[in-house]
RNA sequence: ACGUCUGACCCGAC
């Protein structure tokens, strides 16, 4: 079965989908059937694809053709679905689905939520959160990362804050830089700087996105000694910049006249074997 | 075998 499923894996990844079926049919009928990582492999590849009638029908066959879908099964199929834009049928399967066990549920819930983030539909965000806290099915921090973000973006911050400072709610960094970047875009920037005080003392360090969130507030604001100083502080706490601190800084400076240290920074970016895009 | 959260710019659509 691992010699045939290599096998699958291979002609799927080269989009040869119609032969991984045939090898599919022919493992069934050589005494080797085919579990569900075979199957998984294939769901996978026809989600790529957009087949998402043939995964639906694969799923619904499984029990007469000898094999169950696991958690990872639907959370492939749930994923499929998102990444082609197909939200609202990825909800119908969270509906559907919730019952296989709840690591996969969380996990998959996260996926949904964040992609109905991402398009904007916030509310329906938060109607997902409710629905997981009734189902029982355990939220992780990056499901709070996704609400708060959710909520950030319809400018509900002020709930977002109670949300993120109340009692058993599990922050992390994605969670402070979430806050801070939706202070930022409303222009709360007193709220910003007191935030980032707030992070670092309940001992969660800054990384690069919350510099980077930084720099780019103050360089809106004129301030490109500030923004210089941050993007120094965070090399004097090890973290490596990256090409997107590089471009905000660059950005900043230009664009508030500061070419000499605009191409200082320029310099030191090329001399860290970054490529400019 | 799925591997879900946050940052700059650019581009496209409206």
């Amino acid at each position: 079965v691992c010699t045939y499923t290599s096998v699958l894996k291979g002609l799927c990844s080269l989009g040869r989908i119609a032969d991984a079926k045939k090898l599919i049919e022919l493992m069934r009928r050589c005494g080797c059937p085919p579990n569900s990582v075979a199957y998984n492999i294939l769901i996978d590849a026809l989600c790529k694809n957009g087949n998402f009638d043939e995964v639906d029908s694969i799923l619904k066959e499984s029990e007469s053709k000898g094999w169950k879908p696991n958690a990872i099964s639907y959370h492939i199929y749930i994923n499929g679905l998102c990444k082609a834009g197909k939200l609202e049928d990825a909800y119908r399967q969270l509906e559907q689905r919730f019952d296989v066990g709840w690591d996969v549920s969380f996990r998959s819930y996260n996926i949904v939520m964040s992609s109905f983030c991402k398009i904007g539909r916030c509310l329906m965000v938060l109607k997902l959160f409710s629905d997981m806290l009734k189902k029982g099915i355990d939220a992780d921090t990056r499901t709070y990362n996704i609400v708060v973000h959710s909520l950030c973006k319809a400018g509900k911050l002020r709930k977002a804050k109670c949300m993120v400072h109340s009692r058993g709610f599990s922050v992390n960094v994605v969670t402070y830089n979430t806050l801070i970047n939706g202070y930022y875009r409303i222009g709360n920037y007193l709220e910003v700087e007191h935030l980032y005080h707030r992070m670092k003392s309940e001992k969660i360090k800054p990384d690069i996105f919350t510099y980077t969130i930084l720099i780019v507030m103050f360089c809106s604001q004129g301030r490109v000694s500030m923004a210089k100083y941050c993007f120094d502080e965070s090399i004097r706490k090890g973290l490596l910049p990256d090409l997107v601190v590089y471009s905000a800084l660059i950005n900043g400076c230009f664009k508030n006249g500061e070419l000499h240290l605009g191409l200082e920074v320029l310099d030191r970016m090329l001399g860290q074997g970054l490529i400019p895009n």
